[in-house]
DNA sequence: TATTTAGCGG
């Protein structure tokens, strides 16, 4: 009885410290409860387990695993469940998916929570089949799916472009008796807001706000995020002050989506004031929030104020991310140096980076600064391309007038099933006629016009 | 003792 009270007043003490990320701590406390004979048991272990996952990293966790063995205890389905969702929290997804394989080699058997992270990762694998077959098997086993498993399961829904399947599941469940949170609520709002679904999104958030819980401070940034992608600054603004009226703390999230509004209309004397605001409540702690400001300097070709960001960024022990080398990459083009933009792209190339975005923002800056066959060879030496690539590409060359290029190049666009602009269309058509090569116009129109019919 | 939601680039 004594050495149990003991072992759980150690779980405790090692529980508040690696919740504190004070793993060292954590380690010695173990060490000095096994020499005053209290012996550390399976949740112990786990509590370690989930803290070196979080903080550290999976291989520090998994570590912890050879070490219980050794003391004698075996991991249970939550020693593996800690490690599956630290993987997936990493976006080690595959290496979530071998994890659930050694568990069920283990003899462990999984339990809905196992079955919620592997449906997790199946959707964010973009293997949205696979995830509804665990589903399946949920509802198949006498497991009782949970309000996190119908969560899961809409916002994967969402995510893999399956947003009013996500609404039926959702109205389905609804006459069911199934009674929604508000995360249920916000995964909702932002699948439908994403999928333009505009009014069915606001039909959610109307029932979120009858249905007695309160919106909260991630409902709010998603609907304001949703109203600056629509255009709808205005609204977005609305919706931001309706959120300080409320008494909401802003938290970087909020901060940055408003900043990002801002910097992308040009306001950008409301920008500052924000990242004022913003940096003088500390809040300027990751990535992201680094990205958006170092953003905000490039595009008004402040580039050493970016730099210093960037310099900043690296003593706070951060890594720039592809976002980051992209934001660069794009300020180097605004502030008219090329040759260190392309140098930069070879760079991130080199990191493992290959953003498409970079790509193109160089092809777009190659051709305005009328360098348009370094554009075209950089073009040729994509190995993927997007509608914009093209776009940019043919706009470019229309601009230094070589229009039956602009064609032939519109032409493969079509082919690859990139949709194209109508504005790009009459560009390169116009200046077909314009230069009298009124037969390849013709042609050229004949072409996109079947290229639109269904096939 | 462990699972789900929101933010940045052309």
């Amino acid at each position: 009885m004594v050495s149990w009270l003991s072992t759980r007043l150690l779980n405790i003490s090692i529980a508040s410290m690696c919740k504190a990320q004070q793993l060292v701590k954590a380690e010695v406390a173990l060490i000095d409860g096994i020499r005053l004979g209290v012996l550390p048991d399976v949740v112990t272990y786990n509590t370690l387990i989930d803290a070196y996952c979080r903080f550290i990293s999976i291989d520090d966790g998994y570590s912890v695993l050879h070490r219980m063995r050794e003391a004698g205890i075996k991991p249970d389905v939550i020693s593996y469940n800690s490690l599956i969702a630290g993987a997936a929290r990493k976006c080690l997804l595959s290496r979530s998916l071998d994890l659930f394989e050694e568990m069920i080699q283990m003899g462990i058997h999984p339990d809905l929570r196992s079955y919620n992270i592997l449906m997790d990762c199946l959707f964010k694998l973009g293997k949205p089949d696979e995830a509804n077959r665990v589903f399946r098997d949920i509802i198949l086993s006498d497991l009782h799916p949970s309000k996190a498993t119908f969560n899961i399961l809409i916002d994967g829904l969402c995510k893999n472009g399956y947003a009013s399947n996500a609404l039926m599941l959702f109205r389905n469940l609804r006459h069911r008796g199934f009674v929604p949170n508000i995360v249920t609520y916000n995964v909702l709002i932002n699948g439908l807001c994403k999928a333009r679904r505009l009014v069915a999104a606001s039909k959610i958030l109307k029932e979120l706000e009858i249905s007695g819980h309160e919106p909260n401070a991630i409902t709010y940034t998603t609907v304001m995020k949703c109203c600056f992608r629509c255009k709808k600054l205005e609204r977005g603004f609305e919706i931001l002050s309706e959120m300080r009226s409320k008494g909401y703390t802003f938290d970087g999230f909020a901060y940055c989506t408003v900043i990002a509004a801002l910097v992308k209309t040009g306001r950008i004397e409301e920008a500052d004031y924000i990242i004022h605001q913003m940096q003088r409540s500390g809040i300027v702690s990751d990535v992201v929030s680094y990205n958006t400001l170092i953003n905000h300097y490039c595009k008004q070709g402040r580039l050493d104020d970016a730099l210093n960001l960037l310099d900043e960024l690296e003593e706070a022990g951060l890594e720039c991310d592809q976002y980051t080398h992209t934001v660069i990459v794009n300020g180097l083009c605004k502030a008219g140096n090329i040759d260190g933009a392309q140098q930069h792209l070879n760079y991130m190339n080199a990191l493992g980076f290959n953003n498409l975005v970079a790509f193109n923002c160089l092809i777009d800056n190659l051709g305005k600064a009328g360098q348009i066959d370094r554009a075209m060879k950089l073009f040729k030496s994509m190995e993927f391309k997007d509608a914009f690539t093209y776009t940019i590409l043919v706009h470019n060359l229309c601009r230094a007038r070589r229009f039956l290029c602009a064609s032939k190049l519109l032409v493969s666009c079509l082919k690859s099933g990139f949709r194209t602009l109508k504005a790009t269309e009459r560009a390169v058509l116009g200046g077909l006629r314009g230069i009298g090569y009124t037969n390849e116009a013709r042609k050229l129109r004949s072409k996109i016009q079947s290229a639109r019919l269904p096939h």
